[in-house]
DNA sequence: TTAATTTTTTAGATAAGACTAAAAATATTT
DNA sequence: AAATATTTTTAGTCTTATCTAAAAAATTAA
């Protein structure tokens, strides 16, 4: 059985992973989850005689199948029940998060299961996110950054790459939601900030927004 | 905020408040919590420090306002889950207790009473236990143990003293539920036994049973 | 009202998970 | 390649919540 804490870091070198593929560093795992070198350091030290993941001193670590399987799990609740507060309890898509952590490290595997089933089965969470299954098992979905279109094509918003409940405010201000249609109409070259359409109106968004926003084209 | 121990103490002492409506006394809570009295006093100084209780030395403690506040949000987060998980996620009802006690201790007001409204404000959880509302008032139900009920009157189940799985499984197998009518035939004087007619069928249980069973008559 | 028993508290220890400060190893510059 | 900078680890401390063993207080019995 494993701790609050160690799911946490599980789940903290999982996403890394996802995004390096090299071994993770001990400050890297820090840096994400706002704690100190040592004592990420301490951490995976046990980790690794519970064989969930592989150290060697300054080397840095590499999940196990197991230590895969276990932040898959996590990752698997995390957002399921990201999708219960949505579409069950009136949550909007920047108010999740942070009971979603709490709720993620519920030790039920009858409940997760039954909540997948009561939800009917979703493959992503509010954010666009994909949902592992029973198994842990989830498709890529084919994605790009709104950053990578080029002006005059079309696209519809399918994920968030931050899903901070700041940056989710700001998408709602301006109406852009999941399943939106978005075309882009021009891009300046000195800043790389894009005049986009979308609801029928033309906004401009800085690059850094659109270098947060997933389009399917 | 109250961390989970803390939570557990005072959802504990609560209990045994009403039961006896005393001072209650370190062992009893320790009984309770399966834990040493020595590891009591420690945490009963912590909560008097946090004005939850009040603390003399071998006194005994009671609970202040604000700690039957915090314990009564407890429960009802406890008792709402128990209702979601078996009216929504096909739970029964000796299965809810030990994941009820793991989301007891999610912290956000929003969840809880989202989960409130959508679950249509229940009164009573799966085993007729009554929910506190929103600012912790609920009304007692007058309820009598089956046992107190004289031969050849008339009940409805409505309760249970004995929450355990065990407990629960008989009843099951006797098909005594929640809503149940129950009509007391004879009482057997050597033992206290009862014999009921319940589904129209006669069945006889032992004094144990029926003083863990409540009945509205 | 002493004596024996039970309950409660204190003292000291342990484990988990975090921290600071310093040492050791690795990387980067020049 | 040596010097500098960065990263990682170690060593020791802290807090929370537990425990055992012993001391102190309260209760019960003789």
């Amino acid at each position: 059985m494993f701790t609050l804490s160690e799911e946490n870091y599980l789940k903290a070198i999982y996403h890394l992973q996802t995004i390096s593929r090299k071994g993770i560093s001990t400050n890297s795992i820090a840096k994400k989850l706002k704690t100190k070198a040592s004592s990420v350091t301490d951490m995976i030290k046990k980790l690794a005689d519970k064989k969930v993941l592989v150290y060697k001193k300054y080397q840095g670590v590499t999940l196990t199948d197991l230590g895969n399987q276990i932040a898959t799990g996590v990752i698997r609740k995390h957002r399921l029940w990201e999708v219960f507060l949505v579409d069950k309890l009136n949550f909007s898509w920047d108010e999740v998060h942070d009971v979603a952590e709490q709720l993620e490290h519920i030790k039920s595997p009858k409940l997760i299961n039954e909540l997948d089933a009561f939800l009917g089965f979703p493959k992503t969470d509010p954010h666009g996110d994909p949902i592992p299954d029973k198994d842990g098992e989830f498709q890529k979905i084919e994605k790009r950054l709104l950053s990578t279109i080029e002006p005059s094509q079309l696209g519809v918003c399918i994920g968030v790459k931050d899903s901070s409940s700041e940056f989710l405010k700001y998408l709602d201000k301006y109406q852009i939601s999941l399943g939106q249609q978005i075309k882009v109409i021009s891009k300046e070259p000195f800043d790389d900030s894009l005049t986009i359409l979308i609801h029928d109106k033309e906004i401009t968004i800085s690059q850094k927004i659109a270098n947060n926003i997933y389009i399917q084209s």
